[in-house]
DNA sequence: CGGTCTCTTGACGGAGTTCAAAGCTAGTGG
DNA sequence: CCACTAGCTTTGAACTCCGTCAAGAGACCG
């Protein structure tokens, strides 16, 4: 297991890569962050509880997913190392999440709670540019999926998943790829077996 | 024709429903935009051409679309008074727009170009925390469409269009309708005769 | 081992598409 | 102000992609 140093240095480094920070603002950044470790399987947020924090994942690979009314899981978001993820309808107005947060793997979090999160922007503001480019980049890669989901067929969404969490697909049981892209696991199944007879 | 002054207004006032101005700093502000009337069909801007700025509709109402390989078009988002619109992919780094942006009624739109924006967001930190607000919000309308696309069938999808833009049903036609929930024309047509005969 | 979960494969069914034709609406020009 | 045209909407029949259900074959973990 890494050690904490270890993980706010992934942090830090993620965030110098926007925006430039002092020793001293590294430390008091730091501070507002809470350190917790995540079982495979284990539930981070649970769907209905207060959404509190949105996750900084330094090791370890976690999924957001909503269960619909016929009881079938349908995947947001994975975060592998160095991702945030969150419910953010819930983390931003503090209420319950629709969403359940998942450990795929033991994993290592830093958690920020949305009170800490405010009183951060307003002691250091270069933490608020950070992450209102977070959030662009967050809309345009949510925006371009929903676009792929809107024009394209199952096999060209298989194909693209890899591009956007590479090296993902040879860690993820095969279901989950098929929830994410919007397919059920009989059909990405189907879908696998034509595409290796073609080649 | 509204007057170019109870634009400005209108931007004020919604930005003034988040953050909180002096007459000065709407002044500063004000000045940072720039004024354009869009006719009914126009494109105000076309796909892959540069991206410079986001607009805010102060009146009348765009689309934002991806045409796709085999010449179908895929509605991003609506715009009607009020509301802001962009490319946000080509926006944040200048570059060529994957979307083209078309005007549906005659409107009138406030444009901020990305390097004005930058230069306001040094200038007033405030208009950074408007645009986080903004930015949250959206990323959380996005993904729960998202979510409607993954998990529920066309004629719920339809049913729900109008609560996300309210009286816009009235106004739009059906074709565009269909564009934005992901089903063909004739598709949607017949649901609604299927709705009809259900009531 | 034994049991549960995942993956595969096949037959069938349903949501949504494609293509075509006809009616309807709305903008446009003379 | 009417006539014409172009685009929008409706409807139907055939078709496709993908889902459902079921059964069997692996794979993983205690």
């Amino acid at each position: 297991m890494a050690e904490i140093r270890t993980m706010h240095e992934q942090l830090l480094s993620s965030i110098q890569k926007v925006v430039q920070l002092t020793p001293e603002e590294q430390q008091k950044l730091i501070s507002y962050f809470e350190f917790r470790s995540v079982e495979k399987r284990e539930l981070l947020v649970q769907s209905g509880e207060i959404t509190r924090f949105v996750a900084f994942v330094s090791d370890g690979c976690l999924r957001s997913f909503s269960t619909d009314d016929n009881g079938f899981e349908h995947i947001m978001q994975f975060a592998p190392k160095g991702w945030w993820i969150t419910d953010m309808s819930g983390f931003i107005s503090e209420s319950p999440s629709s969403l359940d947060i998942e450990s795929i793997l033991p994993s290592q979090v830093l958690l920020l709670t949305r009170t800490a999160q405010l009183e951060l922007f307003d002691a250091m503001p270069k933490l608020e540019r950070y992450f209102r480019i977070l959030l662009e980049n967050s809309l345009v890669s949510t925006r371009r999926r929903l676009l792929g989901n809107l024009s394209r067929q199952a096999k060209d969404r298989y194909l693209e998943f890899g591009q956007v969490y590479p090296g993902l697909e040879q860690i993820l049981p095969q279901k989950l790829i098929a929830s994410y892209i919007g397919v059920t696991p009989e059909f990405l199944s189907k879908l696998r077996s034509q595409l290796l007879r073609a080649s």
